[in-house]
DNA sequence: TTGTCATAATGTATGACAAATGAAATGCGG
DNA sequence: CCGCATTTCATTTGTCATACATTATGACAA
């Protein structure tokens, strides 16, 4: 490992977007505030105007600054930022406040994965039951703690792929990043057994054709999924059903 | 209107982003081809190379292509790209297949505004809950149908604020866009009664911070609103649900 | 208040060189 | 003469430097 994952080897200006949406992200810059001409980043970072510039065009097409002439370049408000960026993610994660940003991406899940898995049953072709199968298969077969984890993202982003809907996928992406994070530390070994079987029966009700079976048994597996992460990494990870629940 | 909308106007590497990414989205290029070298570009469009980087700079942090030196730059498979960015989404809608692609949104939308509706409800603060019903007054006053338009959208697009969760806010931003087509062709004046009465029903569950009661209000609503889509437009917009109790 | 202008920042153009890499040319042993 | 490894070459992107154009801000003056 001579290298920060995949962050050395890269381009120069990959490396100045990243140094600079990262300091965005974690308020370095403020909403509304300018950064600093590009003449005097070019000069801090020891790189060429042409690299700066592309990092900033790079950085306005992801939603996090707009520039004008004279005016200089401005962050934007965070409602503008597209959150779901592979990048921005990544830069969220670089902060302190993880298990915060792993909550609401919970959230998110919990919204969606239940509604790809009834659009799965509805348009899931061979390959890409076979690709959900697999998944599956890999859990049942993993030796180690990696391996299951790799094959249970698999699974989880078959679905999503065979929702046939491309809006899903970039959600499905997104997870990939996450969910190694958050399955890493929030599955024990116990609770294998059980996940197997929640995940079968996701699979079985897409096989069958079942939208409304799908989406229950994801509304179970997430659930139980939920506890767990409650369970390790507190409250914040709690559904709202549960925490109706709770206070009643 | 001396201009296409705001394209006109605009920088001249926002203008080679949009005819190199239209042209990508809509096939012309097709997965793992490469498009042309830059010198090419830069003749066939009659701009520097300056410009024709940046555009494909911004076009590679949107996931649509990669490039390498020597094997030029390639269009990565549609899984990748990230689907739900503002600008890739429009060159989706330049499409002529606009009802397939509002359809696939309309889906999305049915996962997850329910779940935003429910998470507003728990942590709408003053300001949110404000904007909320500021959109429902101004569906109320509305007096032509563009106003009421724009009243709608700002009503969903604050629930979605109100969440507090910012991973739901991109999808806001993208419903902004594409909200504004199919309501306007969707929503039948004699509708407007009952479509404000059930606006108002969800903001009064948020307002009470009743979770459960605010996703049940928008499933409603939402299902109502498809039913106008579908018989408008076809069955293209039929809920999983819907389609379930058709086959019986 | 209004209009004009200087100024400072981004936007665009051009030319040169570096680095990487795929493919052709070459050399060697069989 | 053929097959395989190696080397060389050429093409394309990556980076740098410089110059000029364009635009909007803020100050100044009528």
């Amino acid at each position: 490992m001579f290298q920060t994952s995949n962050a050395l080897r890269r381009s120069v200006h990959s490396q100045v977007t990243d140094r600079v949406g990262s300091s965005i992200v974690r308020g370095e810059i403020g909403v509304g505030e300018t950064l600093p001409p590009e003449m005097q980043i070019c000069e801090m970072m020891d790189v060429s105007r042409t690299v700066v510039r592309e990092a900033i065009r790079t950085l306005t097409g992801k939603g996090l600054i707009e520039s004008r002439p004279k005016s200089g370049t401005r962050v934007r408000p965070p409602e503008q930022w597209n959150q779901l960026d592979p990048d921005v993610l990544r830069w969220h994660l670089e902060t302190a406040e993880i298990d915060r940003y792993l909550a609401k991406l919970f959230q998110l899940r919990s919204a969606v994965e239940p509604a790809a898995a009834a659009l799965a049953a509805i348009h899931a072709g061979e390959h890409d039951i076979a690709r959900i199968r697999a998944g599956c298969d890999g859990m049942d077969a993993a030796a180690t703690n990696e391996d299951f984890v790799a094959a249970d993202i698999a699974f989880h982003q078959a679905i999503y792929f065979a929702t046939r809907n491309e809006f899903f996928w970039p959600i499905a992406q997104m997870f990939e990043i996450t969910l190694r994070q958050s399955f890493t530390i929030a599955a024990p070994g116990s609770h294998r057994p059980r996940a197997l079987r929640e995940h079968r029966a996701v699979l079985d009700a897409i096989v069958a054709g079942d939208a409304e079976a799908a989406r229950e048994a994801t509304v179970v597996l997430l659930a139980h999924s939920a506890d767990d992460l409650v369970r390790i990494r507190g409250r914040e990870f709690e559904t709202p059903a549960a925490r109706d629940k709770r206070k009643r």
